[in-house]
RNA sequence: GGGUGCUUAGCUCAGCUGGUUCAGAGCAUCUGCCUUACAAGCAGAGGGUCACUGGUUCGAAUCCAGUAGCGCCCA
């Protein structure tokens, strides 16, 4: 291939799309069961309106990495994508897009709201997906999956029907988390706190039947006042001992409420005396039903103030809480305000401030279920990586509460109850089951489906994303299918740390209980992707760059490289535009690397020079050593060391010695043998970056050498670490320093390349390894390199190793200058011979401290004598 | 408030079981090069009291305790 064929620069939009669809065209991603070992990734579910963000490239680079590697490794791979049906926020936008149109949703039934919904996410739905294809994500498409897919959403609902006739799905009142704008529960783990500037009120409540005597609360929520049914107080509280059986009233309602006693309640908190809204919050609720206090709900679901609060009816909770205010303060019951900090609930999907309040709803018991889940992550049988969040994971699992799963919500999987006429419930998986089982329960066959009444909410959308690893191969309904039994448990699932509860344990603990076994052997939680200023990347701060857009200016390659370089598991990580830019350069070395190999003639009639020999030898040797160090990462999951290792391998040991040394002088040929063992050196190197960088490994792969359809680098083996010489290693890199040294000599002297020089060796003790000098005459240009027994004067040296090096200046020579820099290094190794020596004089060291690491103490003490006698040596013959 | 983790070069981070000349890497910076694969490059250089204090040990970035700062989880 001519040289001109080749563009300078490797340009990633010419390559990255027709690989692509030529991976999908050999179905290369496609897996079924075989004789194999499978290597199983199920994708954590993206919503499926969602759009591509930082933190998704992230997380598909690593899974990706991974499966393209155990592939490569030989293993089935299979990396099965798919999406989540996000109830909440999928809702939202269907709500918001009706009423752009004109349409409430309390104006259409609930089938015809389904229709739209499922409209909205065939439209919208997979963008995702189709947006992860162009970060080369090697998934199993034809598995693609939705939890809103009948078979899925079967699982689900015969799991709900199992776990009620288990014993573990009940109906209760709780205190939930109301988010008013959705106008639905949310879960706990859904709830975001944030510190928000709000005021503390001091209010009295006179006390029945004194004329001027009050009793003062403070609270920052004013408007829940008419929902007051008692006050509370410490027993061990000295100022309000006088008001045992005391009554007082609340203000603005004038209702008569009981004070009473509870060690609840903080002495030092405000006054000391809390009021209690047992309607709208969990801890008053919990005093409430302690006292028998009555429970008066003052809110409406959408957060206006409701009827039964005797004021401000249909007000919205804010507006009514400055009413308040002002009724407080006009009765002359608002003692004071203060300013005051403190935490605020706000719903994670609308973003509005949450309400506690009470209502009906479906709840599982956990304490049970949970228990093999948290013993098998303590024992490493799920292993977490890193393994700093299993304490994070004890602590939830050991105090894990039973799980709110009703939404009050269309879109989702509707709740499989039914309520007979005289309200008792019965559940089912579909209207017949509930049917025949409402008719056991009232004793009446004639029951029909028209008088049951199906439950109006549907399920959490994580009580579907729980079976993900299990129904996402129909686990669920055909518990002993082939590829439920071939590909599960999973191996790897790759998902951030704040969905570890949510999702990672819940589906630990569905697997325990669905298939008696773990659903994946590791997490790997990755970080929180940030921008340099640590800002965490969201759509309102406009801080995180659209992930296509960096794709289409650093093609996919680069910006996988550069998600990676900024990643260690655990860690959040800053990402910076610099990063996809290095790997983007990354691309074009390797690029001109080929591009070097290729360019060059080859002639059929020279022999394979020396230098060109003992290169590859090294570079096989370096190749082996550092697929062993690429394995090790592997295993321990250090994948952003596992990448610098391959990139430090090409670019600083493959081009920047390798190619230089066999590099043939300028318009002149190179034999074919070197040709040919540099193109095969490459080509393994395509491999073992393959999947890291797969698009340029594929196309560089592919011009190597004529492939056949159906050829591919990401079918092909991964090299295997083969055994290696460290002798010839360490030779290597003593070469390196030496020319590292006449390099600096030259830089510091300005001595051209072209000069020709003889480097001198001098040596004691050790006879002298020339084994490198042809390289080092090559890469150096060198006249020769040539024994000394005696120091000559005018030429720069330095000791490496124990060897003596001079550098004959053929320009005067500095004396003071060269005398200083020896003197310095001179200096140094006293100093250092010293600590050794004390070590050594230590017999408390010489005791203790193992045989071998005494040893290791008097090698460094020769070597540093003998370097010290070199260099004073030196240092004297530049005085003559 | 309770729990938990972190603090190493300007930045981001490695440093595993305490022991090789252990104080590292990448990026950034500085100097010199448009050398014929690559300026998206080459060659060279500088840069750190391993947060602080004490302890254990022959020996501590590494183990222990305390202090400070930062983060996360929970309330």
């Amino acid at each position: 291939m001519n040289k001109l064929d080749i563009p300078a620069k490797y340009d990633p939009s010419k390559t990255e799309d027709k690989w692509y669809s030529y991976w999908m065209e050999q179905g290369f991603f496609r897996s079924v069961p075989d004789s194999r070992e499978p290597y199983t990734i199920v994708i954590p579910p993206p919503n499926v309106t969602g759009v591509l963000h930082m933190g998704h490239m992230l997380n598909n680079t690593i899974q990706d990495i991974l499966v393209r590697r155990a592939r490569m490794m030989g293993k089935n791979a299979c990396w099965l994508p798919g999406t989540d049906h996000a109830s909440i926020a999928t809702e939202a936008r269907v709500v918001a897009k009706l009423r752009d149109q004109g349409i409430k949703k309390t104006d259409i039934t609930r089938d015809e709201f389904i229709n739209h919904a499922w409209e909205w996410t065939d439209k919208h739905g997979g963008i995702i997906l189709e947006q992860l294809k162009k970060l080369g994500a090697s998934c199993d498409w034809e598995r693609t999956s939705f939890t809103m897919d009948p078979a899925l959403s079967e699982s689900v609902l015969r799991v709900f029907v199992d776990l009620y006739r288990k014993g573990y799905v009940y109906r209760g009142v709780r205190m939930v988390n109301w988010d008013p704008q959705a106008q639905t529960a949310i879960s706990d783990e859904e709830v975001v706190y944030k510190e928000v500037q709000s005021k503390l009120y001091y209010v009295r409540y006179r006390i029945v039947g004194e004329d001027d005597s009050y009793l003062t609360v403070a609270t920052t929520r004013p408007e829940t006042i008419l929902g007051d049914t008692a006050i509370c107080v410490n027993p061990n509280d000295p100022r309000y001992q006088h008001l045992r059986g005391a009554k007082v009233i609340v203000p603005m309602v004038n209702r008569v409420v009981p004070v009473v006693f509870d060690e609840y309640v903080d002495i030092e908190f405000g006054t000391g005396a809390l009021k209690i809204t047992p309607a709208h919050d969990e801890n008053d609720y919990t005093i409430g039903l302690k006292f028998g206090l009555e429970v008066i709900d003052v809110f409406n679901d959408d957060g206006t103030v409701s009827n039964r609060a005797g004021l401000f009816a249909g007000v919205d909770r804010f507006a009514a809480r400055k009413l308040a205010v002002e009724v407080l303060k006009k009765s002359g019951s608002l003692v004071k305000t203060e300013e005051y900090i403190n935490k605020l609930g706000y719903s994670e999907r609308t973003s509005a401030v949450i309400e506690p309040k009470l209502s009906r709803q479906w709840f599982i018991r956990m304490k049970e279920l949970a228990e093999p889940a948290l013993l098998n992550v303590m024992n490493d049988e799920v292993r977490l990586i890193p393994s700093k969040f299993k304490n994070t994971y004890r602590y939830w699992m050991e105090n894990i509460k039973d799980w709110c799963i009703s939404r009050q919500l269309w879109w989702g999987h509707r709740i499989p109850a039914w309520y007979v006429p005289d309200g008792r419930v019965v559940v089912g998986l579909d209207e017949e089951e509930a049917l025949s089982e409402a008719r056991k329960l009232t004793g009446n066959p004639d029951l029909k489906i028209s008088d049951l009444t199906q439950d109006e909410d549907v399920l959490d959308t994580w009580f579907s994303s729980w079976l993900w690893p299990i129904s996402v191969f129909d686990g669920i309904r055909n518990p002993d299918n082939p590829d439920i039994k071939y590909y599960y448990p999973t191996n790897d699932l790759i998902t951030a740390p704040d969905i570890l509860f949510f999702w990672v344990a819940r589906m630990i603990i569905a697997g325990y209980e669905y298939r008696q076994s773990k659903p994946f052997s590791t997490v790997y939680l990755t970080g929180m992707v940030r921008d340099v200023q640590h800002r965490k990347m969201s759509k309102s701060l406009g801080n995180s760059p659209d992930p296509l857009d960096l794709i289409a200016k650093y093609g996919a390659d680069g910006v996988r490289v550069g998600m990676l370089l900024c990643s260690s598991a655990g860690n959040d990580l800053l990402f910076d535009e610099s990063l996809t830019e290095q790997g983007r350069n990354f691309g074009n070395k390797i690029w001109n690397a080929f591009r070097l190999i290729s360019g060059w003639k080859v002639s059929e009639s020279i022999g394979q020079p020396e230098t060109s020999r003992l290169a590859n030898e090294w570079f096989i040797a370096r190749l082996n050593q550092e697929l062993g160090v690429l394995n090790d990462h592997f295993t321990k999951y250090r994948l952003s060391e596992a990448l610098m290792a391959a990139y430090k391998l090409f670019w600083d040991e493959f081009s920047s010695w390798y190619l230089e040394i066999i590099k043939p002088a300028y318009g002149h040929p190179i034999d074919k043998v070197t040709r040919n063992q540099a193109m095969a050196l490459l080509e393994k190197l395509m491999l073992v970056l393959h999947p890291f960088i797969p698009f340029i490994t594929e196309e560089i792969w592919q011009r190597v050498a004529t492939r056949k359809p159906g050829e591919s680098v990401m079918i092909t083996g991964q090299p295997v670490a083969g055994s290696y010489n460290p002798d010839q290693i360490e030779r290597f890199e003593r070469m390196k320093e030496v020319v590292g040294f006449v390099r600096s000599v030259r830089a510091d002297r300005n001595i051209p390349v072209k000069t020709e020089f003889s480097l001198e060796v001098k040596t004691t003790e050790t006879k002298y390894d020339n084994y490198l000098d042809p390289i080092l005459i090559k890469l150096l240009n060198l006249k020769s390199v040539t024994e000394i027994d005696q120091n000559t004067s005018g030429s720069a040296s330095q000791v490496i190793r124990s060897v003596e090096y001079y550098v004959p200046l053929i320009a005067s020579v500095d004396a003071v200058a060269e005398t200083e820099k020896l003197q310095k290094e001179l200096d140094y190794t006293l100093g250092f011979l010293d600590t050794v020596m004390k070590k050594l004089a230590n017999e408390r060291f010489v005791n203790h401290a193992p045989a071998q690491v005494v040893e290791t103490e008097k090698a460094k003490m020769a070597d540093a004598e003998s370097k010290i006698r070199a260099l004073r040596e030196q240092i004297e013959g530049l005085r003559l």
